[in-house]
DNA sequence: TCCACATACTTCAACCTTAAAATATTTTTA
DNA sequence: TAAAAATATTTTAAGGTTGAAGTATGTGGA
């Protein structure tokens, strides 16, 4: 095997990879959207306050989620408006905002988080449990190599 | 093992390959809009174009592209005002255009298409040739599944 | 003190994205 | 052939995304 072929089948991977991904990502905003009229972006800002119960502060959320500050920002102000989140002043620091989610938001999210398994579960169903911990593992190896590479 | 914890074990595969996914995607937008002042979105329209030389419709684009129509247009009428793309007028049916990669446009992937691929050769190197091709098999195989479920 | 720098966040402009509505044209049907 | 249905595309409204610029506040020297 040449190395240019190996480029070859590296990058019929990830065109593979990409595909899949973007296919159950799609079906996954469907779901969110049909039946809970939400969307992707505020699941996962939810998730990620989900486990943080003494909530995080803006900037701390983008760190979590990998997106930009000025994307939470508009997350944020709309989940705020519809009461799943609220914004607490940080004592000492006047320019700090801690967001945390509502009694309402953790409900809604225990509910909405609860759907996202199932759906997911009946999607990767063909990946056996010893499989899926295999690859979420080479992954998780993965990730971290890629995050090494680009500080 | 449970059924509920190869839920669990699915549910963390999902999360793994989204991060993964992620990751790489983020790292291939940011080259790109580096060195070729230019967007993934705009290198998938090119590559859809560069294996039809004869070109496509709108809706066969965004049918290759599986994403929505609307969203074709904007994207096209960018590349056409930077010389990328042309828009051909179809014969017998005044509603259909035919997009067309210019010369330059195909020069210009060309040269876009051999970055991105030794930046994926890069990204991917801890996969062997054939484990990146058994794995591409997997994940093509639940794409289609996926495609089965929804059609 | 006060001034430079850092930090936390928001605003902005540009682009991507979708579903739904609108426009134009072609095809089918009554 | 006129009306209805289907097809091809664009427009629109709402949201997500980024990098860069802007605002406000905090911190650490000279």
């Amino acid at each position: 095997m040449t190395e240019d072929s190996a480029s070859k089948e590296r990058l019929r991977l990830w065109l593979r990879f990409l595909k899949a991904s973007r296919a159950i990502e799609a079906q996954i905003r469907d779901n969110l959207r049909r039946e809970f009229g939400s969307t992707l972006p505020r699941f996962d800002v939810m998730a990620a306050l989900s486990r943080y119960s003494d909530g995080l502060k803006m900037s701390q959320l983008s760190d979590v989620l990998r997106v930009s500050n000025g994307n939470v920002t508009g997350i944020v102000d709309r989940l705020v408006e519809d009461g799943i989140l609220v914004r607490v002043a940080v004592p000492n620091d006047r320019r700090a905002w801690l967001v945390q989610l509502t009694p309402r938001g953790e409900l809604e999210f225990a509910t909405q988080a609860a759907a996202h398994e199932s759906w997911i579960n009946e999607m990767l169903a063909e990946f056996g449990p010893k499989d899926a911990a295999n690859i979420a593992n080479r992954l998780e190896h993965l990730e971290q190599s890629l995050r090494e590479r680009t500080p």
